[in-house]
DNA sequence: AGCCAGGGACCCA
DNA sequence: TGGGTCCATGGC
């Protein structure tokens, strides 16, 4: 919830976890005595939230092929790729173009109504001057006007290439932002999405500095659980918060 | 005060 | 295909 994935941006965080409205009821998701708890009537959401049908286990296995990701992963025990709302997701990362996690969380926060991100046909209409949203304004617009008309579950399915081709016909959707779509909005676990940090990660532990080269390593290396890797060095590489002690989850 | 941020569009060779 | 440059704004 806390490491820089879009629920860091869609949540908020309350005295016991962290809460937030999906249509329109409040969900509210917390641990107890080593067990995730949840609103009730919220099943459903909090495993698509928490991915509860990812074999961690086996994942952490998969991926522990060498010493940084052994130690990235003992490090960062527990931690899940979430999975919200496609169009949620395209919201939260094309805010968070250029732009630094305080920041893309008050920008988001200030295009929700009701405490749900406005949808499409909302913000394609809505008055978004003055929520000093900068260049990334003109981008949301453009691509609410497109987003009505795509279909979000035939890109669960499709080739990644293909997938990723066309999120990017979305204004203000590139490389790097598509490939968060596929990976934190479309469960896409193939895909790995290259930030500035991931950047400097890759260069560090692996030699790997352009893009290419990252991405032809990474499918290599991680091919289907790529973006799981992706997530512990990130959370390595920004030094993400730790569950204290009783948040923990097996 | 100034660098930096979970980059993309656009132009140029 | 690959490499600058510009873009709005605020966090730290």
């Amino acid at each position: 919830m806390e490491s820089g994935q879009p629920p860091e941006f869609l949540w908020q965080k309350t005295a016991r976890g962290y809460a937030r409205k999906i249509g329109g009821k409040v969900c509210e998701v917390w641990s107890e005595g080593g067990r995730l708890h949840f609103t009730p009537g919220f099943e459903g959401e909090t495993n698509r939230l928490f991915r509860a049908r990812d074999d961690l286990p086996a994942i952490e296995r998969a991926l522990s092929t060498d010493r940084i990701m052994r130690s990235a992963i003992s490090h960062y025990r527990g931690l899940r790729l979430t999975e919200s709302g496609p169009w949620e997701t395209t919201v939260c990362f094309i805010c968070s173009i250029n732009n630094n996690i305080p920041r893309i969380k008050k920008m988001v926060q200030s295009l929700m109504r009701d405490g749900e991100v406005m949808p499409p046909e909302e913000m394609a209409r809505a008055d978004l001057a003055g929520l000093r949203l900068g260049y990334r304004e003109k981008y949301l617009k453009a691509t609410a006007k497109k987003a009505e008309s795509i279909d979000w579950d035939a890109l669960r399915e499709a080739d990644l290439h293909h997938a990723r081709a066309k999120l990017k016909e979305l204004p203000g959707v590139g490389d790097k932002v598509a490939d968060c779509i596929l990976l934190f909005g479309l469960g896409r676990l193939e895909a790995f999405p290259v930030d500035v940090w991931i950047r400097r990660a890759m260069e560090e532990h692996y030699g790997k500095r352009t893009l290419k080269q990252i991405h032809s390593f990474a499918e290599k290396k991680w091919g289907m659980f790529a973006g799981y890797a992706q997530q512990y060095l990130y959370c390595l590489a920004r030094s993400c918060p730790l569950p204290s002690e009783g948040e923990y989850i097996e």
